[in-house]
DNA sequence: TATTGTTATACTCTATAACTATA
DNA sequence: TATAGTTATAGAGTATAACAATA
């Protein structure tokens, strides 16, 4: 009895250390400032709103917006929206589906994926830098159990 | 050269693994299923935008509108709004400050914080569970990793 | 009939700028 | 003069509901 309780709250003292981790990185500022020191400079087009758009053209392939919407979170509209902007800035372009003649195919131009690349770059090179203080071996351990939260995690 | 060149390579590549979970986290649809979870059925007051205050008061104890607003990550006059809808669903209560008479106290009521000690064990509950395969001690080290990373990471 | 992209509308949340009261 | 809380206003972003074109 007194085992279970104890392994009880062992167990939900790391939910609690995780929760609170977790609250950080969900806070609106994180987001907020992560992107914005991504997008600085990287042209009109990209900002917080549309980066996520160009980044799931960018793991997907070419797509039509009805495709996207649930990938990036929002309404078919707003996939619209937003890839009007990028188009705007010249870092998608439409193109008619041959196979559906319906559908508009939302597909990176060359400076879309090099915006891309580059974005991710700096994005990976930032958080290296911050682990670069940590023993061998654990950055790498934690980004595995890191990938395996997020895909297994409290999020379904 | 080739060492360093190697070195470099791998670093990045833990440094590109934990973008991508990172950016699954800051995923809108991500933070809008967690609250969404985590504050079903605990009244009208309570939800995505009032929750952070709600938090934060628990954390730090009866604060002003204008401190918290940092904390919150929003405008003293977001708060204000915030707080005048956790008022009105009996979580929160104004008091006047003794030691400042321009300024109006944020408090919990008993009713505010028992829906956030449920809503804290709610989610440590949750992340428990998604940790329960996971091998002896794993968990315990991904905690103290994350919020390691959390306090130190490229959030500055 | 269902689904595509797109647009107009209503709604929510926010920062900004005012206002009064107090330090 | 500066800062407190609050409120009104304007701006940005979203979902909803329409629309014509196609499956």
């Amino acid at each position: 009895m007194r085992h279970a309780r104890y392994s009880w709250c062992v167990d939900n003292e790391v939910g609690h250390e995780i929760a609170e981790a977790l609250g950080v990185l969900l806070r609106r500022t994180t987001r907020a400032q992560l992107h914005r020191q991504l997008t600085e400079g990287m042209g009109e087009g990209v900002d917080e709103v549309t980066y996520p758009v160009l980044s799931a053209l960018a793991r997907t392939g070419p797509r039509s917006a009805a495709e996207l919407a649930p990938d990036v979170g929002i309404d078919r509209s707003g996939v619209t929206r937003r890839a009007s902007r990028l188009e705007a800035a010249g870092l998608v372009r439409r193109e008619a589906d041959p196979e559906d003649r319906r559908a508009q195919l939302l597909v990176l131009t060359e400076q879309g994926r090099h915006t891309v690349a580059e974005l991710r770059g700096r994005l990976a090179a930032h958080i290296t830098a911050s682990l670069a203080d940590w023993p061998p071996g654990e950055a790498e351990a934690f980004a595995r159990r890191l990938r395996r939260f997020t895909a297994e995690g409290p999020f379904a």
